[in-house]
DNA sequence: CGCTGTCTTGAAAGGACTCAACGCCGGTGG
DNA sequence: CCACCGGCGTTGAGTCCTTTCAAGACAGCG
């Protein structure tokens, strides 16, 4: 298996040996974790970052009674709380949904690379920016979309993030996820994502079998999410110097 | 006036002599907008990103129907886009509320910063890491709270980070932003806003003269909106190396 | 003084929620 | 090998929060 970080990062420019390098040298610290464990938890001040290896992660906000919101699902490639490098503390808890391998980053190894490889800040810097917008597109479905809008749009995200790590073969995918989780992230009841899942699947716009998403009419359901990729910058390059 | 800037990333650390003359070149070109002006659009690829300097700019993502999310609220101090400096293409949209003053700072700039500056670099990049803390809390509040606690949870948001930059008096601020725009960063229609002031007014819990709000009650407030003022992350330090 | 944008109000409709129960499946232990 | 158990998906019915539509009041501005 190649480096899920490296080639994720590589699809914004070539990075150099020595680049590729020092984030070999980072990520080598690989812990595991089963499924639904917490990775980090809201309020801690972790000294290092989780990078997924792989496995299905998500992070998520708690209100005191109870409710909960994830706030993003995380993928091979994806650095989970990079933000914690320089906020410190973790105003989100991350936590896997399926087992987990995850490479643990040191913060000196960050701040380092922060002092010494400009590009790769910059590079580093710009994943989270897409996080940001990746938050603000979840924003727009949560104020703005009905249910079947938003299942819909996360449906098309999750199915261009997973195949950018090559998770998908043709139209399908396997999505891990409770539909508890999934409720949790669209703002809805468990009740409602059962039911607006099931008109999708009425709709012929999408078919599963178990935990396998089929997407049967990809144009349509894009049409019914409102869905323009381009706010995942999937092919914005990071200019070098 | 100090400059706004300055004294917003110095509550992050001291800034060296040199780096705040760096930060004063920079933001030195000035450009004033009238109210409900477009500051940059979606789409666009803007070669240069904009401080607010005074007024009040909000951030948003249209839909092709017309409904439209407010995505984040800007005052003074705030790099309203910064994240399109390695984004390059903006996902969302700028626009003023009030007349605004803004200060442009060229791209080419900040990646002269990036190369010479590690630790103004950091500071830029915690700042966008806040915006994300906020939009986590934000896709929350549209998630999982009800319209009375969303509208008491962006009050206490808007009043603390007012003070941070000295334009609250005592426990009222002046909230230039008209029911339709509220309601368009809550997801809730017109008529809701209008009605949840109300209630909120009724419980005495805030006053308002025209654009002029009280809070009578901040803890109670707070309480309402289940508000931990932690994702702001005021208080943090970057650490210089 | 009239216009226009904003705030306010009422009534009816609708989307999503809650509560409660049942079926299905895989895992576990006897 | 089978019965029990717990987690997950599914269904039905009633309720509630929020929306929509429509119209009136108010205030600032030319």
């Amino acid at each position: 298996m190649s480096h899920s970080l490296i080639s994720k990062l590589e699809r914004h420019g070539p990075l150099s040996d020595e680049e590729k390098n020092v984030l070999r040298e980072v990520t080598s610290r690989v812990r595991d974790y089963g499924p639904r464990q917490d990775i980090v938890r809201e309020g801690d001040s972790p000294t290092e970052s989780s990078l997924i290896l792989e496995g299905f992660a998500c992070r998520h906000n708690n209100l005191a009674d109870g409710r909960r919101q994830i706030t993003a699902f995380h993928i091979s490639g994806d650095f989970a709380d990079l933000h914690a490098f320089l906020l410190g503390k973790m105003d989100d808890g991350v936590s896997s949904i399926t087992p987990c391998k995850v490479a643990l980053v040191p913060h000196s190894a960050l701040r380092e690379i922060t002092k010494t490889y400009p590009h790769l800040t910059r590079v580093l810097w710009f994943t989270t920016l897409v996080d940001g917008a990746v938050h603000r597109e979840w924003m727009t479905g949560l104020g703005r979309l009905d249910a079947r809008e938003r299942v819909a749009h996360v449906l098309c995200e999750l199915f261009l993030r997973l195949q950018a790590v090559g998770l998908t073969r043709d139209h399908s995918f396997e999505l891990p996820i409770t539909q508890t989780e999934l409720a949790d992230a669209f703002g809805l009841s468990t009740v409602h994502v059962n039911r607006t899942l099931q008109d999708l699947r009425g709709e012929g716009l999408v078919t599963s079998q178990g935990k396998t998403v089929v997407i049967n009419d990809w144009e349509r359901l894009q049409q019914v999410a409102q869905f323009d990729p381009e706010y995942l910058h999937g092919d914005q390059k990071v200019e070098r110097d």
